[in-house]
DNA sequence: CATGATTGACTGATCGACCAGTCAGTGCAA
DNA sequence: TTGCACTGACTGGTCGATCAGTCAATCATG
């Protein structure tokens, strides 16, 4: 079968790691099933018998690139939420920036995120193990963090916050030129600095809007 | 080659029908590189060189699916937005109401609207195209009305709240029993009026805040 | 130290399955 | 009898996957 640690962590196999970043970008570009075994072995100048024999088979491979990429996400979003001060003011805004930041950084992985909830939505069986298995967790934290920042929210209020917090990142992730277009090229494309503060004002205040409706009933 | 129109709109050929209706089905559980020809012709009953004679490629197909649901969410969202009192207190929801309610209703194809936009995310250049061709147009009457019922939000406003919208828009359609499963199953699952009017507050509270943040500069 | 066995990384050739697309031909209605 | 809707049989190409075999490094043994 495929490999195992040498002794610890030494570095397992060059031609490994290079399938792995060639498969990432390959699948980032394409999506699962348009992406072929064949153009991730020329993107990673091995032959294609090796991603058999180091990951079995397509599907494998391609749940190893998420498992990768989530696990850095994942990583650096808890400790980020460690550093979140929850007797402030701004308690959920810090919540907010250390869900979107690990995601929108460029070391991140980038689409890597916005192309599995792409998975999802269009229907592929596997992407919701994948999202369960590597994404479920991490989440359960957010949530209670967000209803930590949030008193009064209720679970399902932190539910529907953290899943339109999802929704805007997923829609900050394509940015593709279309706004870009449909503004006319008018207004300066922002940089990230700037599109994250957006997305967390934006966020925070759908949250205070939500909570208020709640209250009102 | 294809087909064209009998005489107006007679109908046009029952077989033609039943292929769209097939195809769409089968594009919106699979995504268009996984949907094949066969499976779309079978779940149509009919041979699969009809598809090709009716529409001539795969992708020529995909094309004629998405502008006919394009067509049905857009009509039906430009007669709600042309309902819209802009005097009112709540011309933004009532706006924002017009954006939603069409791909959120049952009859609305429902993920159609979704999958397109998974298709974006992932990289298709042919489904950018498709978005320019049938979702700009009615994109710019949503972002002058946005315009509209926001004064002082100015065109980079509006389009970060058409951009965020639409991805709160999706999140909400790609629902799949996960919050429920995070939530541990507490909360019932809300019915598409209670979702509707939440994404619509949600939206306009994060609007207001982001028409905020941009005043304080 | 020498040497044969073993192992893991890796490849070239090749497989059957399935894919979108083609085409000659059938039946039916005008 | 012309034209359109439609089909069955087929094609070339690409897909993921398999497998026998190469090669270098490691290890056991005398």
């Amino acid at each position: 079968m495929g490999v195992a640690a040498k002794k610890q962590s030494e570095e397992l196999s060059p031609g490994r790691e290079k399938i792995l970043g060639a498969a990432e970008q390959e699948f980032s570009a394409s999506g699962f099933e348009a992406a072929s075994m064949k153009a991730i072995s020329t993107r990673a100048d091995v032959s294609q018998a090796l991603l058999h024999y180091h990951f079995g088979s397509k599907e494998r491979l391609y749940a190893e690139v998420i498992r990768a990429r989530s696990k850095k996400i994942n990583d650096s979003r808890r400790a980020l939420l460690d550093q979140v001060d929850f007797e402030s003011d701004d308690a959920l805004s810090q919540v907010l920036e250390a869900l979107f930041r690990p995601a929108l950084a460029p070391e991140g992985g980038g689409k890597a995120y916005a192309r599995i909830f792409a998975g999802m939505i269009v229907g592929r069986a596997h992407d919701r193990e994948l999202v369960r298995e590597c994404y479920d967790p991490t989440a359960h934290v957010f949530l209670d963090a967000i209803q930590r920042a949030c008193p009064g929210m209720g679970i399902e209020g932190a539910g529907a916050v953290y899943q339109f917090a999802l929704g805007v990142l997923v829609s900050a992730l394509s940015r593709d030129g279309r706004m870009e277009r449909l503004m006319g090229h008018q207004g300066a494309l922002l940089g990230d600095q700037i599109l994250i503060r957006k997305i967390v004002t934006f966020v925070v205040g759908g949250a205070a809007a939500l909570t208020e409706d709640r209250e009102r009933l």
